[in-house]
RNA sequence: GCCCUCGUAGCUCAGAUGGAUAGAGCAAGGGUUUCCUAAACCCUAGGCCGCGCGUUCGAAUCGCGCCGAGGGCACCA
């Protein structure tokens, strides 16, 4: 008797009790908040109306009528609390069919093929060339990561790009900065840094002197001409980077399948400004080429400037069209902060005047808040920014110093103690829901305890660590589950919500909801840990629970994998 | 000025489609280790859910107004 087909016992007796439909009530269950409620709570509200009675005196009606005397398969209880009608099923059925799935299907349990044969294109991460890796630009390399990955656990064929920075009057900036005090840097070692002092410098200096700045549109002027020199140090400036960021993205266990920055739609964007013309949609404004949106309370677009040269909608919609035509996709998401929504409602609009109505549900940008210091915005401009590198460095080294004191006999502490500092990093970004503006704290981000990365790994360990010293081939589906109580029930009901946390995590672009259910399950199975003895001298027993722990581990194992976090075997 | 987002415990945050006594973690106080990792676990304390009005049998959740914080609003990206 599974879960399912109780459900259905119960539905259709409620059903010819009430006359509503047995499809209709299904929709109405709820999981009750408190345990000691039961396993499945069925609201009575909705039938006050037309049963003209409170919600507390249906429940009980119901309860009378139905279930005072006898049970359905499977149900070893059931109450009237409220208004609701909570049932309570027999622990061994309810065990036996979530274990086990989890048992047979192992790292492939949560998956699905919803998504098969559509394609998903990812944009994110999308870093400025010549500017460090802050950790305002972990959000969206995270957050598109763990996305990215979902989807492929749900079937989709993904795209992801990282559409870089890399091109713009900031590069003649630089190159005016870099011409006249390039020499006295090495751009040895850690080149970005001398990168970012030059650009750093170049806004100090142009802040008073408005020939600087001019310098530096000459120079871009140049780059985009096609200036060899120019063109040269640019492409320096590229490398220096990348070296930078590969690094960074190595550390994140983040790739990407295309690098196709905003250099590459140098040469496209002729023709769709063309097919703009064509379609009369273009007219001019204070000098500038704009579409006009008034109609739809938008500000204008900016198409092109007064000088000619384009913009950052330009080039976006360049690279919307020219994905749609490469890749077909069946939906793209745009990783990006919150502060260029206007942005994105712009030139979205711009397409679908063009007669490209998919863009309307096809086209989303997955907003996001600020990264705050202090409850301060960070600027790179203003030099005030928190590095990456210096955040891991000091995590890493409280890692470092934890592990060579609680578990001295880890082999490669460096390598674990960078994991768990990377994991402490990577969730604080990912558990928090992506509209709110987040605070960085030193204290929060250098936390191991509680609702942190380490946390599910420090679990995921201990897991380890125990089924090492079980020693014998998981999974076992021989074990009697039967043998199992409500002890072992807390963690195992909660596995087969794994799979819909996935989902709606996909259909709301939103890490949190995984987040949150991993901590809950590695809560509850740390909870029965501490309670319950799991390897003892009754074997048959030792066996079905050791079952569980193992299910729980694939569990955690899979989800810290989609998050981007390293599951490890010792801590 | 117009538009968008946010406001829940001292701090950081959960509370999907309105529903049971609003939940965690950190910090604070107390406790747990002859035994599978104490980065854990258990207990205590801490709340006019920004304010007001409205819709509803029922509002942290929906609507309107106000207050507060942040962002965006033409040649930066």
């Amino acid at each position: 008797m599974s879960t399912t087909e109780t459900k259905l016992a119960i539905v259709r007796l409620i059903s010819s009790e009430t006359g509503v439909s047995s499809d209709e009530l299904l929709t109405w269950f709820e999981t009750p908040k408190q345990a000691e409620h039961g396993d499945l709570a069925f609201p009575c509200f909705r039938l006050s109306k037309a049963l003209r009675k409170a919600p507390p005196q249906i429940a009980d009606d119901l309860w009378h009528a139905l279930f005072s005397t006898a049970l359905p398969v499977g149900v070893s209880g059931v109450k009237a609390i409220g208004g609701y009608l909570n049932f309570t099923f027999e622990t061994g059925s309810v065990i036996a069919e979530a274990l086990r799935r989890v048992l047979v299907e192992g790292i492939s349990y949560g998956s699905n093929s919803s998504g098969a044969g559509q394609t998903i294109v990812l944009e994110y991460s999308s870093v400025n060339i010549a500017k460090p890796f802050g950790i305002g630009h972990l959000r969206s390399t995270i957050i598109g990561a763990a996305l990215n990955r979902m989807y492929r656990k749900l079937g989709y064929r993904t795209i992801s790009i990282n559409h870089l920075g890399d091109w713009g009057t900031q590069f003649g900036n630089l190159i005016a900065a870099y011409k006249r005090w390039g020499s006295e840097y090495t751009f040895a070692g850690n080149p970005i840094r001398d990168l970012y002092a030059l650009y750093v410098r170049f806004h100090d200096v142009a802040k008073d002197d408005p020939t600087f700045e001019q310098q530096g549109r000459d120079e871009f002027r140049k780059l985009e001409q096609g200036d060899a020199e120019n063109l040269a140090l640019w492409q320096r400036f590229i490398d220096y980077s990348m070296q930078d960021f590969n690094r960074v993205y190595g550390l994140l266990n983040v790739k990407f399948d295309h690098l196709t920055g905003e250099s590459f739609y140098r040469d496209k964007m002729d023709a769709v400004i063309r097919e703009l013309e064509d379609k009369h949609l273009l007219s001019q404004s204070e000098g500038a080429t704009i579409v006009d949106l008034s109609a739809y309370d938008l500000t204008p677009c900016l198409i092109k400037k007064s000088d000619e040269s384009t913009l950052y909608a330009t080039r976006d919609l360049t690279a919307l069209l020219y994905r749609r035509k490469t890749y077909g996709f069946d939906k793209i998401l745009y990783v990006v902060g919150t502060a260029q929504k206007l942005h994105f409602q712009q030139f979205f609009k711009v397409a679908e005047l063009m007669g490209y109505d998919w863009v309307k549900d096809q086209a989303v940008h997955v907003d996001f808040g600020w990264v705050k210091f202090g409850g301060e915005m960070m600027s790179t401009r203003a030099g005030k920014v928190i590095f990456f590198d210096d955040v891991l460095e000091r995590a890493q080294s409280l890692a470092r110093e934890i592990i060579t004191r609680e578990n001295p006999d880890v082999a490669n502490v460096e390598w674990t103690a960078e994991k768990v500092a990377v994991a402490a990093i990577v969730f604080t970004q990912l558990k928090v829901r992506r509209n709110k503006d987040v605070n960085f704290v030193w204290e929060e981000a250098l936390s191991f305890k509680g609702e942190t990365g380490p946390y599910l790994q420090y679990t995921h360990a201990r897991l380890s660590s125990l089924i090492q010293k079980y020693g014998k081939p998981l999974p076992d589906l021989g074990a009697d589950f039967g043998l199992l109580g409500e002890e072992e029930k807390e963690v195992v009901k909660l596995f087969e919500f794994y799979e819909t946390k996935i989902t709606r995590c996909a259909e709301e672009y939103e890490t949190l909801i995984l987040a949150d259910y991993l901590l809950e399950l590695a809560s509850a199975f740390n909870s029965y840990w501490q309670r319950i003895r799991i390897i003892t001298d009754d074997v048959e027993l030792t066996r079905t629970r050791m079952q569980m722990a193992f299910a729980t581990r694939t569990i955690i194992a899979d989800g810290l994998q989609l998050l981007g976090i390293e599951p490890l075997q010792r801590m």
